[in-house]
DNA sequence: TATTGTTATACTCTATAACTATA
DNA sequence: TATAGTTATAGAGTATAACAATA
């Protein structure tokens, strides 16, 4: 019952490119189920708590298609239905009429500020962390983000 | 121009949790983008590359519908579609009539090898990684993985 | 002319509910 | 009765193309 090596804590594999990746996906596809049920909850779609979360500032139309990746023809239908409930205001910015700026309402601030509590229990995972693998991971998830984007 | 410590290479700070979530949801969403796209590119959306990835072996539709986290109505219509491309195939199942095995034809292998190696460009933001480091990161994705697929 | 936002259109994914055919 | 798969339906996100208002 024992393996070639004799001593006890057994020294884990590294795990290949592939397998990282894979591991990746995986912790990835979990993480976006678990966003989509939070904002679920609040009655939102994950578009919605997205773009709602976006809203620190108001931004145009444009900006919004941009940051959330898709085309502005979208955001049109998105923000129409955020707007109807209240969560979001439409406004001209004057020194361009062409402009609209899409602002964050009371009830939308509320909305998203209990998304992002509910989001709070997820980041238990990470809080036992040690300092060292803090600065690792921190690393490689800005790399992987780079290189993401860069091909894109 | 100098700080209070001294010494050259500066030390990072360790990022709070908080702000480890906030960098996993960036790279994440990078990654997603990255797999629509390149899904995009073998004519794919990219839940049919998803499926099409999980049929290494035939799957039936209840299957197909636990894995990929949706309603099993939702399975009828995506395998309608790739079925209507020659990509998959309806297979009866002699033992329990009630049940379809959805199998991969030869015309989708060939797709999903595609988007595979397509992928494996992303792969190498993590390609010059230290074993250390591997370890560290596959631990932390599956502790990540667990604690969010406990939640749901 | 170029840009911002909207509309119209068509397609895919999504959940719910009701249905069928098997077990 | 319970399960596997389908259908019908309605709603939301998606891209494309054409359009109005403004720059």
């Amino acid at each position: 019952m024992s393996h070639s090596s004799a001593a006890a804590p057994a020294t884990p594999v590294p795990p290949t490119t592939a397998e990282l990746m894979e591991l990746f996906a995986l912790a990835s596809t979990a993480y976006f189920h678990d966003f989509t049920a939070v904002a679920a909850n609040q009655g939102l779609t994950s578009m919605q708590a997205k773009l709602l979360s976006l809203l620190r500032q108001p931004l145009s139309m444009r900006e919004l298609a941009e940051r959330l990746a898709c085309d502005a023809s979208n955001i049109t239908g998105i923000v129409d239905r955020l707007e109807a409930r209240g969560l979001v205001r439409r406004e001209m910015r004057p020194d361009d009429r062409r402009v609209k700026n899409v602002v964050c309402t009371e009830a939308g601030t509320d909305a998203i500020l209990r998304v992002r509590d509910e989001m709070r229990a997820t980041h238990q995972a990470l809080a036992g962390l040690a300092d060292a693998d803090r600065i690792v991971l921190a690393d490689l998830l800005q790399r992987l983000r780079a290189s993401l984007d860069q091909r894109a």
